[in-house]
DNA sequence: CGGGAACCCGAGTGAACAGGTAGGGAATGA
DNA sequence: TCATTCCCTACCTGTTCACTCGGGTTCCCG
């Protein structure tokens, strides 16, 4: 269960355009600098996200990107599948498409809770929430007990 | 966020090695033909979860592989920790590795609270709860709602 | 109307990983 | 002794990751 560098970056440049949603577009390049994301591969993340229909584009002098709705209306879970497809998924296949019997019988249902509550996080959050570092409560509580910063 | 063959493998062997606890160890080659796993992948896995304490094993005519410990007491978490590492990564690094600055500063607040989340699933359900189909209240309630059965 | 400044696009690349295979060595019980 | 079963190392093939290169296309501005 790994978040790959597409959506960490993705969710990254996605915040900066939250940020800079009323100071107009901003340039490709200026994301990767302030970020320390490499340029072109963070154009090819872009470029999913515009087709996706997350962000808009102009090129040309003072181009760039631009969220196409309000950062409160997009989720980070919106942001990761745009650029790495579905949330969770079993051996590449999304789990309704599996089946199992004997004693794991019940265990397509536990990859389903699981999902759903990976969901729950995900879907549960907007652009806006986290550049204003204001999480839901049902989020930060998660986070508020000491033992989720432990490491095993 | 995949869960990888090799888990969801390890799991199913885990769990036919749960409904076998009392009825004596179990050969590799029989969980592989009658889960559809090829046998010597499964081996290493077996191995694996022996290293790692979860199981234990003995050579010649009759010998096979057997749960160490109780099955209540074995968590899925324990499992595809076991088999592959850390549940859940940013970018290969654990989360409290990370550090982010500017608009995604408590982005690091989510990606741990995601991962509590997933651990609540995955510690809170054993071996013994998924074999005998009684999953906790917790984790059957995230699967009743029908969207979570719903693709995207 | 020219000329940068940006976005846009596809191909290529090295390393890592996923999933699986092969072959043989070591312990066990009959 | 001998069949059985676990144990170990190595290898293999295809895919994905993260990134790079080299352009092409569209835009505003002067």
């Amino acid at each position: 269960m790994r978040i790959s560098a597409r959506a960490d970056y993705a969710v990254r440049a996605a915040l900066r355009l939250a940020a800079a949603q009323d100071t107009g577009p901003l340039k490709a390049e200026a994301i990767a600098d302030c970020e320390g994301i490499s340029h072109k591969f963070l154009e090819g993340i872009l470029g999913d996200m515009r087709r996706g229909g997350l962000v808009l584009s102009q090129r040309g002098g003072n181009g760039g990107y631009w969220l196409a709705r309000p950062a409160e209306t997009i989720s980070l879970a919106d942001v990761i599948r745009c650029v790495d497809g579905p949330l969770v998924s079993v051996r590449g296949v999304r789990p309704p498409e599996l089946s199992y019997t004997g004693p794991a019988e019940s265990l397509l249902t536990l990859w389903i809770a699981l999902r759903a509550s990976v969901r729950q996080v995900l879907d549960g959050v907007s652009l806006a929430d986290v550049a204003a570092a204001r999480l839901p409560a049902e989020i930060s509580d998660l986070a508020d007990d000491p033992d989720a910063w432990t490491n095993p």
